[in-house]
DNA sequence: TCTCACCCTACCCGTTCGGCTGATGCGCGT
DNA sequence: ACGCGCATCAGCCGAACGGGTAGGGTGAGA
């Protein structure tokens, strides 16, 4: 029995989604409320928590964030209009997942099946948009590094990436600027490339680091 | 009933895979092939098809990447090491998902319910790192640019992304680097950075260009 | 012990970048 | 006709970058 949580400030919404999921036997709606603020006294008995406010409040991202999200999984309700999806990578919860308010019940019903077992789930025309697509990966051209990273390599181009001067990378880590130099030569070296750009491409496409 | 084909160059994975799914009423295993090529004939009947080649061969994503696949969701197992993973959007699937290998088999059950219903799924530890991050949204600075970019800067800005010099760029435009240095330097200033590496992590979080 | 590989440190030097100031031409709407 | 935004071009200069070369430290294995 999955236990779940309904947010939205419709009370059309609420009811609605309420009559969907409750008709489902693995599905107990255990909390329905207007806002995130109301949640805080069910969370504990949460697994699910269905969110369909669109768009977000200022404030839902931070209480989204708070460590009481922990245990919880999240999926998000959002409308066609509201094109601007966003991804809720980062936050606490134990998943994610992000559907269309128009979805069908059987689709809200498999996201949360799959949310509870702690997978992201998403509409797909809600979610590609968020992925960083990679044109070369369809050539095929994913392979590895011949050498990979040193860790202190990767810390470099980590850094390097944020867009800060061999100065600044210096000084972050602690060493001096000439060794950065001699890193970020063998980053290149190793990525094959000749200029910082280039290794933030290389290293964002090949998965080496966070953008 | 969900029709899946198993797809496995290992035949232990396949049998193993059959075994786990097979269990459950509401998949029925079809087919049951060492690689994708095997597989034409049976694709007619599927509406899943699992993956678990790891790593991919050269030649699966144009196979995967071929009309016949339309119909299909496609769920596609990895590895925890292979650390690589990939996105497959812009393939012809109905959807796709991505699991590691090591999924339970309630995991793999409702992945493949979540695919069949065209919802796109997967691990968090494999499809975060694919996912566009915008730190700003949590702070819900969701803003476009005050500025947006000229054409001609999101020309510039595109090339510059793909680790060109200005005398490069330059050159690709027809137009003298000194042209280039002022268009690089309005960019910088929409985008409110001071180099070109912060320029392209921008650009790529924006969504301004293509990586 | 002595290689050897690997990582970190360091310097020199030519090239490139980025900011600054300034100018011209073009299209568009008022 | 005028202003305004966009694109183009130019010179100058300090700062940052990128390549080449070389020395020192540590740990694994011969």
């Amino acid at each position: 029995m999955i236990r779940v949580a309904l947010v939205a400030s419709a009370a059309a919404v609420r009811t609605g989604l309420n009559a969907l999921l409750g008709a489902t036997d693995a599905i107990e709606v255990v909390a329905e409320v207007a806002s995130l603020d109301e949640l805080d006294p069910f969370l504990p008995g949460i697994d699910v928590l269905v969110l369909a406010s669109d768009p977000l409040f200022p404030g839902d991202f931070e209480r989204l964030a708070q460590e009481a999200m922990q245990g919880v999984a999240l999926l998000v309700l959002t409308s066609l209009k509201t094109q601007a999806a966003q991804t809720f990578s980062g936050l606490p919860v134990r998943a994610w997942g992000l559907l269309l308010l128009e979805a069908s019940p059987e689709e809200l019903v498999v996201a949360i099946e799959a949310l509870h077992h702690g997978l992201l789930v998403g509409d797909p025309n809600l979610i590609e948009p968020l992925l960083l697509t990679f044109p070369q990966l369809t050539d095929f051209e994913t392979e590895a590094l011949d050498e990979p990273l040193t860790e202190r390599e990767t810390e470099v181009l980590q850094l390097l990436a944020q867009g800060l001067a061999n100065k600044q990378i210096a000084l972050a880590l602690g060493i001096s600027e000439h060794t950065v130099k001699f890193h970020v030569s063998s980053i290149y070296s190793k990525l094959g490339v000749s200029n910082r750009t280039e290794a933030v491409r290389q290293g964002i496409r090949k998965g080496l680091i966070l953008l």
